[in-house]
DNA sequence: CGGCTGATTGATCCCGGTCAAATGAGGTGG
DNA sequence: CCACCTCATTTGACCGGGATCAATCAGCCG
């Protein structure tokens, strides 16, 4: 669905994203926001965005809501790969393939800004902080990406709950989405399930311990993280891979 | 270690890949082929190239032999995310995050070409097809990421391991590393089980299983698949990821 | 009120982990 | 040439984390 009129406020999150990856100028951040402006969508819970197999010819940024990127097995077995937080770039240069190789969902009511290839390309030639910006969160989605791997290969049920929380809560905070030590978690347990590659019986009774220990509270589609400290060594976080929010 | 001497032909995996990625110019391949041969080296198997946290400050290509990429948890659990085979980039733009968020070690003993920030910005400035290879190695490199997640995720033992035989056999096979239906499989038990998430007994017993049901040959760093669209089958292999390989 | 989706609980089972030991296959020094 | 060491593969026995199956409960909406 095209937005009508003025939507001012709603490139926030991206550019306070992008000017964390590389600082932007003022000439920079005007043409980015324009950019978002042109092509601004919603879309409601549950809608695909693109499917595996599609070909894709522009760029997707998300302003608000969630949406996970997801495949699935031919019998039916399937696994979120990643989550797109606000702020982040659906795709970039994804155009250079000639399809997807995945699947991507609305987690719940979205905005987004739709940059068409030819668009974005002017936009990327136009400054080079904004090329490397966008470089950086293909580049970040794939540390992410191997960091996922990791926590499906080799850690514990409770770990690799207790990881996924952390990682939401430190990719929210950047783009102000983190308050006091709270932030939303809008995704059922079924999605949490796929993305933890457990089953959605095993995910229930997980959350639960984490309930017990005190270290979460999850309710009403808030996550609350009493204690993060503590969370991260139940997680065992990795100490580098979303270090590119961190400015120099 | 410096590589001494002329080296032709060493740049055959990476210039055939490239070519395959995006249709290079004569101009383009001699670019790319100059810049290979001025930062010409060699390690032993074993040797990390680089580690977790460390800062990047260059491209590399490797030329011939196997790398992975891995991560470890504080108490020793590894998890090989993903290996690099001859002709692939190992880091392109990876200079661009102030660290690495893994490490890359040797499999075997390795040529491979380091090429310098400088150098390489150079290198992609100028030409458009080049910069869009690499640009496409790094998409391609997330997409095979994604699948290895759904592979940890969601795959049973036996189908993982057929997985990554596939995945690695087709990924071989546009560089002309495929002889008939075999090809070089340089890696221990205890890599492959870092790399599909199970312990090293279980991945034994799982290999037995697919060499028992004649799919495959695996003997002396040797893997024979004797029946690909079995396993493939067996494997649940997805359609699309690795489909930049295939031209237009 | 009835139907639907999501969260929760209980009981049972099995895939794959863990522990431990044996077998092979180089490599190396006496 | 053999004794010995190391590293990789293999086998056996046992166990447990998490899957599966099935039922119940709680909102929410029409």
């Amino acid at each position: 669905m095209r937005v009508q009129g003025s939507e001012a406020g709603l490139a926030q999150a991206v550019i306070r994203r992008f000017n964390i990856l590389r600082p932007l100028s003022v000439e920079a951040i005007a043409a980015l926001e324009q950019a978002i402006l042109e092509g601004l969508f919603r879309a409601g819970a549950g809608e695909d965005l693109t499917a595996e197999g599609e070909p894709v010819d522009s760029v997707r940024l998300l302003l608000s809501g969630w949406l996970f990127r997801h495949k699935t097995l031919e019998d039916g077995r399937r696994q979120i790969v990643n989550f797109v937080l606000p702020g982040e770039t659906c795709d970039a240069y994804a155009y250079l393939l000639k399809t997807l190789d995945h699947s991507v969902t609305t987690a719940t009511s979205v905005a987004y800004a739709e940059i068409k290839r030819a668009r974005f390309e002017k936009l990327i030639a136009s400054d080079r902080s904004l090329a490397e910006a966008f470089m950086c969160e293909t580049l970040l989605g794939s540390a992410i990406q191997r960091e996922w791997a990791i926590n499906l290969g080799r850690r514990a049920a409770l770990e690799r709950v207790a990881h996924l929380f952390c990682e939401v809560y430190e990719r929210l905070r950047p783009v102000g989405l983190v308050d006091g030590n709270s932030c939303s978690f809008p995704v059922t347990q079924m999605d949490l399930a796929d993305a933890t590659g457990l089953s959605v019986v095993h995910l229930n009774r997980t959350i639960q311990e984490l309930r017990a220990s005190g270290l979460i509270t999850l309710r009403e589609r808030t996550l609350t993280i009493n204690d993060l400290d503590a969370l991260k060594n139940a997680a065992l976080v990795s100490p580098n891979y979303l270090q590119a929010y961190r400015r120099d």
